[in-house]
DNA sequence: GTAGGGTTAG
C-alpha cells in the first residue's frame, strides 16, 4: 500500500527527489503508521503534500530541515548531506546543526565530527550537540577534548553543554574534572541553573562526596521532581537509605507528586533498608496512583519485597504484573536464590523458558547463585553447561565464582581448585574469596594459604583478606601466624568492619553493636538475653567458640559471643515485637555460626519466627529450622 | 541541543 502510493506520487511529480522524496515518504509512512484507513483522507493529504512541494522553492533550507527530521536511516541523512553540498547550502548554520544532530542521533559520530570539524562557524548549539554526542556515546576523551576547545574558543558558553559534560564526569567518577566543570559553571554564571545543579548533585553523589551533593541541593533556588529524585537516590547509594525516606516525605510535603521514576528510586531505598513497614506504605501509595506498575517499577517492587523478607509478596507483585521482561524474571529468580529456595528458582526458570523469554548472563548468575545457596550441586553444574551449550553464553568471572562457591560449600574443594586453574578468564578478588571461604569451612589450611596469597597479590590493602586468613589460622590454632597477620594489619592500619544489627520494632529500626549498652532499655535487654541463654542451654545450645576469632581464653571468648549484636537485637525483638509477628533483623555482615545456632534454638524455645537478612541472603528461622539448611 | 528509574558472584 505504502509503496503503491509512493509510486503514484512519483509519477505525478517526477521532480521529487532526494530530501523531498524522503520527506514525502516519511509523511506517508506516518499516515500509514497512524492506522489511518479512510481512503479519501489519504488522497487529500497526499495531494496537499505534493502541492506544497511544488509551490516551495527547492533551495529553501526549511525543507531540508524537515526532511532531515523525517529521516529513518543513516543513508537518508547522508543523501541529504550530499544534496546540501551540491546546492551550496552547507553554510546555513541552522541546517548544519540539524544535520549534525541527526548524525549524532543515528550514532554516526565520525560523520558528525568530520562535519563539525569543517564548519566555518559554530554557535553554542553546534558545540553542545557535538559534545553531547560524544558524552552519550561514552567517548570520554573526545568529549572532554572538544569541551576544552569550546572553552578556549572564547565562544559564549550556553547552559546546554554543561550537563552532558558533568554526566561524563559522573560516569567516569572523575571528581577532579567534575570540580573543574563546576568551577567553570560559576565563572559563566550558570551554577544556579536547575539542569546544571541536578547534574552536579548527581556527579558528587556518585563520586561518593555525598556532603557536597547535599550542600548543593540545600542551596538550590528551585527544586523540581528530578532534583529531589536525584538527591533521594544519592542518599540511598551512599548508604543512607533512611535519609532517602525522610527526603521523600519532605518532597511530598512540598506539594510535589512523585512520578514513576521517583517511585522506583524510593522503592530502591526501601529495598536497601529492608524496611517492611515502609515497603507496605509505599506499595499503598503506588496503588493509589497507578492501576498497575510498569515493568521497571514492578521489577523494583519485587526486589523491594524480596529484600524486606517477604518472598510471597514479591511473588504476588510478579504474578500481577501485566508485562514482564528478562530483568523481571531474573529479579524473581534472584529473590528465590537469597531466600534459599533454589528449587523454586529452577522451576521459575523453566516457566520463563516456556514463555519464550531469552535468559541473559545475569539470569544464569542468579540461577547459579540460587543453586549454590541451596546446595543443589548437580543442578548448578547442569545449568552451567546449559548456559554455554544451549545459550552460547560464555561464563565470566562471576559465573565461575558461583561455581567455586557451589563446589566449595559442598566440600568439593579440589574440583573447585581445578576449575579455578583451568578457567580462561581473569581471576579476581571475589573468586579467590569464595574459594578461601570454602577452605575455611572445611579446614583446608594449605589450600587457604594459596588463596590468601593470590588475594593479597591482587589487593594487598583489603583488610577482609587479612582477616579471613587470620581466621583460618585461628581455627587451626596457629596462633603465631595469627599474631603475624595482626601485626601486618596494624602496620597497614586495617581494621575489621564492626558488626551491626538492626531490629524492626514500633515501625522503626533499633541498631545494636557488639556489647552495646546505649539503648535506654539496655539493662532489661541484657537480663532478657541472660535468661534466654539459660533457657537455651537446657535445650542443648552450646556456644561455639570457633567463631570467636581472637586468641583469648575460653571464658573471654564466651563473653564476646554473648554480646554479639544479633543476640542483643533478637533479645530486644522478643521484648518489643508483639507475639505472633515475625522478628525482622538485618545484619551488615554475615551471621556468625554461633549466632545462627542461637537464633534457631530461640525460634524453637520462644515459638517465634525470626527473619534474618545478612549481608548476602535471608534466613527464615522457624521451630528450630533455618531456610538456609545451615548452608550459607 | 541539557537532569532522575529495575536484576548480578564473594
Amino acid at each position: 500500500m505504502f509503496k503503491l502510493k509512493l509510486q503514484r506520487l512519483f509519477t505525478v511529480n517526477p521532480s521529487i527527489e532526494g530530501p523531498k522524496f524522503c520527506s514525502v515518504a516519511s509523511s506517508l509512512q506516518f499516515l500509514d503508521d497512524g492506522g489511518q484507513t479512510n481512503h479519501q483522507i489519504h488522497e487529500h493529504n497526499t495531494s496537499i503534500l505534493s502541492t506544497q512541494i511544488q509551490q516551495t522553492p527547492s533551495m529553501d533550507p526549511r525543507f531540508y530541515v524537515s526532511a532531515l527530521m523525517n529521516c529513518k536511516h543513516l543513508q537518508q541523512i547522508k543523501s541529504i548531506h550530499a544534496q546540501l553540498s551540491v546546492n551550496g547550502l552547507l553554510s546555513d548554520l541552522l541546517l548544519i546543526n540539524k544535520l549534525l544532530y541527526m548524525y549524532v542521533r543515528y550514532n554516526s559520530l565520525d560523520d558528525a565530527y568530520s562535519l563539525f570539524d569543517k564548519m566555518p562557524e559554530r554557535n553554542p548549539a553546534s558545540w553542545s550537540v557535538m559534545i553531547g554526542g560524544f558524552a552519550k556515546a561514552g567517548n570520554y576523551t573526545n568529549c572532554f577534548e572538544t569541551f576544552r576547545e569550546y572553552i578556549k574558543s572564547g565562544e559564549h558558553l550556553d547552559v546546554y553543554t554543561l550537563p552532558s559534560v558533568i554526566r561524563v564526569c559522573r560516569d567516569r567518577k572523575d571528581l577532579k574534572m567534575g570540580r573543574l566543570v563546576h568551577h567553570i559553571a560559576h565563572k559563566f554564571g550558570l551554577h544556579k541553573n536547575t539542569f546544571v545543579c541536578v547534574a552536579l548533585v548527581d556527579m558528587y553523589a556518585k563520586c561518593g562526596i555525598i556532603d557536597d551533593a547535599r550542600k548543593l541541593f540545600d542551596i538550590m533556588p528551585e527544586r523540581d521532581l528530578t532534583t529531589w529524585t536525584v538527591m533521594i537516590g544519592a542518599c540511598a547509594a551512599s548508604g543512607n537509605a533512611n535519609e532517602s525516606l525522610v527526603l521523600f516525605d519532605q518532597m511530598r510535603e512540598s506539594g510535589l507528586v512523585p512520578d514513576k521514576v521517583s517511585m522506583v528510586t524510593i522503592v530502591n531505598a526501601c529495598a536497601k533498608l529492608g524496611a517492611m513497614h515502609k515497603a507496605k506504605l509505599i506499595h499503598d501509595l503506588i496503588q493509589t496512583q497507578y492501576r498497575s506498575p510498569d515493568v521497571i517499577l514492578g521489577t523494583a517492587m519485587i526486589d523491594m519485597y524480596a529484600k524486606c523478607g517477604s518472598i510471597d509478596s514479591a511473588r504476588q507483585v510478579f504474578d500481577e504484573m501485566p508485562q514482564r521482561n528478562v530483568i523481571t524474571w531474573s529479579t524473581m529468580i534472584s529473590a528465590y536464590g537469597y531466600h534459599g529456595q533454589g528449587q523454586k528458582a529452577l522451576e521459575l526458570f523453566l516457566i520463563m523458558c516456556k514463555n519464550r523469554i531469552a535468559p541473559n548472563k545475569i539470569t544464569f548468575l542468579s540461577l547459579l547463585y540460587a543453586c549454590s545457596h541451596s546446595g543443589l550441586v548437580k543442578d548448578g553444574l547442569q545449568i552451567f553447561s546449559q548456559m554455554q551449550d544451549e545459550y552460547f553464553i560464555k561464563p565470566d568471572v562471576k559465573h565461575y565464582t558461583c561455581m567455586v562457591d557451589l563446589l566449595g560449600r559442598a566440600g568439593r574443594i579440589n574440583e573447585a581448585f581445578t576449575m579455578i586453574k583451568n578457567m580462561k578468564v581473569e581471576k579476581d578478588e571475589g573468586l579467590w574469596s569464595a574459594f578461601l571461604a570454602a577452605c575455611r569451612v572445611y579446614n583446608q589450611v594449605e589450600m587457604a594459604q594459596k588463596a590468601a596469597e593470590s588475594l593479597l597479590e591482587i589487593n594487598p590493602h583489603n583488610p577482609s583478606h587479612c582477616i579471613m586468613l587470620s581466621n583460618i589460622y585461628a581455627k587451626a590454632a596457629k596462633w603465631d601466624d595469627v599474631a603475624k597477620i595482626r601485626v601486618q594489619m596494624n602496620g597497614k592500619n586495617v581494621k575489621k568492619t564492626p558488626g551491626l544489627t538492626w531490629v524492626e520494632a514500633h515501625n522503626t529500626f533499633y541498631k545494636f553493636s557488639s556489647g552495646d549498652r546505649t539503648h535506654c532499655e539496655s539493662n532489661a535487654i541484657y537480663e532478657k538475653l541472660e535468661g534466654l541463654i539459660g533457657k537455651l542451654k537446657v535445650n542443648g545450645y552450646v556456644p561455639d567458640t570457633d567463631f570467636v576469632l581472637h586468641d583469648v581464653s575460653e571464658e573471654v571468648k564466651l563473653g564476646n559471643l554473648y554480646a554479639h549484636s544479633e543476640k542483643l537485637a533478637i533479645a530486644y525483638g522478643l521484648m518489643s515485637v508483639p507475639e505472633g509477628n515475625p522478628i525482622r533483623v538485618t545484619k551488615n555482615l554475615r551471621v556468625c555460626g554461633d549466632c545462627h545456632t542461637f537464633i534457631k534454638v530461640v525460634s524453637l524455645v520462644e515459638g517465634r519466627e525470626i527473619i534474618v537478612r545478612d549481608a548476602k541472603r535471608f534466613h527464615h528461622v522457624r521451630e528450630g529450622v533455618c531456610s538456609c539448611g545451615d548452608y550459607w
